[in-house]
DNA sequence: ACAAGGATTCACT
DNA sequence: GTGAATCCTTGTA
């Protein structure tokens, strides 16, 4: 049974708490671009100016002033020249904070996907966040908008039990690689496999 | 292990 | 204003 889309109010309650909390009730939760839904199987949070690998370390920018703002806004942003992350912005307003959205399950939407992604096996549509963003439909153009009245939808989780959640060091960061701020959902297939930042020192030293 | 690839940001002038 | 390093990645080797 789909859970009913919550009031904007709860909503942005929901994501105007710490990235770390919300990065764990995220999993789970749903979120819908065009006509696929995904559900979410690994996110990562990400703090503000305490956390080195945070976009808004340095500060508001151009780029991340929408870090900076309410819960439940989209964060979009364009890496390595060619591939899109989708972030859900969380704490209140005024402080820094995101959760990137690393990996879904494709539920709804299965063609559409397919044709955003190419022919690949379903359990790769959306891994990673880039291959994710894509499945989505997800664009710079969608940073700013809310999760309740934008192109991205946000559900939350249907009731019932939820598979086993891990947590582990965060992806592709190469400082403070070694904090568990990354969480997914245990056997899942769209989960990616971890691949550590080349330039990352190593672990405990 | 590595290259593709474009935006952002910083260190300079 | 200009140049260079960096980057919350992915697919192929």
């Amino acid at each position: 049974m789909e859970p009913a889309p919550w009031p904007p109010s709860r909503t942005e309650a929901f994501f105007s708490r710490s990235p770390f909390d919300v990065a764990t009730d995220l999993l789970g939760s749903r979120l819908t671009g065009g006509a696929v839904v995904v559900e979410l199987t690994e996110v990562e949070a990400y703090g503000g100016q305490a956390d080195p690998a945070s976009h808004a370390y340095r500060g508001p920018t151009l780029r991340t002033e929408v870090m900076f703002g309410a819960g439940g806004r989209v964060y979009v942003y364009f890496s390595y020249g060619m591939h899109h992350c989708v972030n859900l912005v969380c704490d209140e307003d005024g402080r820094a904070g995101a959760v990137l959205l690393r990996a879904g399950r494709v539920v709804d939407g299965l063609a559409e996907a397919r044709r955003r992604r190419g022919d690949v096996a379903d359990a790769a549509l959306g891994r990673g966040p880039g291959n994710l963003a894509k499945a989505l439909g997800a664009t710079l153009a969608d940073t700013g908008t809310t999760v309740w009245d934008g192109p991205l939808r946000w559900t939350p989780a249907p009731e019932g039990p939820r598979s086993t959640v891990c947590f582990g060091p965060r992806v592709g960061v190469s400082r403070a690689a070694d904090v568990a701020w990354r969480c997914w959902l245990a056997d899942q297939p769209s989960v990616s496999t971890y691949r550590r930042h080349p330039k990352a020192p190593p672990p405990g030293g």
